[in-house]
DNA sequence: AGAATAATTGAGAATGAATCTCAATTATTC
DNA sequence: GAATAATTGAGATTCATTCTCAATTATTCT
């Protein structure tokens, strides 16, 4: 039970900063990993209302913050300025389709070394980026003719 | 009055879209315009309220979006997650600070070329894109010591 | 294991940004 | 200038998120 690398990454986490590990905090990570892709807070709200035992939404709000800064999951936008959360998986960055909404991640290397540049050139110090290219995807593209 | 080219492209969106000018949606317009650099709406509505004939919140809500509708402003997120709006000025991308939240635009040839090459791979057709890295600005790095 | 201490939870209240409602007002058209 | 359609303002409303605080629970210490 909790045993994958994720919730002991998490409880290291909560350990390091003078945080208990309780009930709540571990099943709401594992409601999150159990998502698949990008999931909105609401998601995770409904999923865990329909438990046993379901966990109350200030409770979520606050052990999703805890699993944002043990950097397990981070939040993006979408073209509705909606607030949605993915698993960190590795960096990557995003394309995201204005007519479908769906989200495309990439992962480009040049790109990456690109930034460090650049950061360097004005005396910059870079921890993170986020970078959202927005367009029209293949299948959307397709669909127009 | 009104006779700056901001003004010409607003009431040009206006017309085009079978909207009226209104005072009020000039006025908003102006507000913006005196703004240097980044601002947020509250900022906008508190500059509304100290004058003669001050703008309801409501309507300063709608006069900003058409005003960015329009492609005289656009919005980003501060680090605090708070929505700030920008005057268009050309494209350009973000640093920001995470220590002292300072902005700063820097714009970069080879970055945006190399976006086009890697939408191109996907077949995605970009249209715009948004760039933030996040880090520690020169004066905050030169600070510490 | 049990007591003492400090952190956490839940339920609902509170906040804050953004949107909506609708009657009164105003821009536009002819 | 009259008719028509769009807009405005004030306050109510919505929706996401945070706060409050008493009751509960995890952790630490012996």
């Amino acid at each position: 039970m909790y045993s994958s690398p994720e919730y002991r990454e998490f409880r290291d986490y909560l350990h390091a900063n003078g945080m208990n590990v309780t009930p709540e905090r571990m099943e709401v990570l594992s409601l999150v990993l159990k998502q698949k892709g990008h999931f909105r807070i609401e998601d995770l709200i409904r999923n865990s209302a329909r438990r046993k035992k379901s966990i109350s939404r200030a409770t979520i709000y606050r052990s999703l913050k805890a699993i944002e800064q043990a950097g397990l999951i981070k939040s993006i936008r979408s073209i509705h300025d909606e607030k949605i959360f993915e698993i960190v998986k590795g960096h990557h960055d995003h394309m995201i389709c204005e007519l479908c909404g769906a989200i495309i991640e990439f992962y480009d290397l040049d790109l990456e070394s690109l930034q460090d540049k650049i950061c360097d050139s004005q005396d910059f110090l870079p921890s993170r980026h986020v970078m959202k290219i927005f367009g029209t995807c293949s299948i959307c593209r397709n669909k127009k003719d």
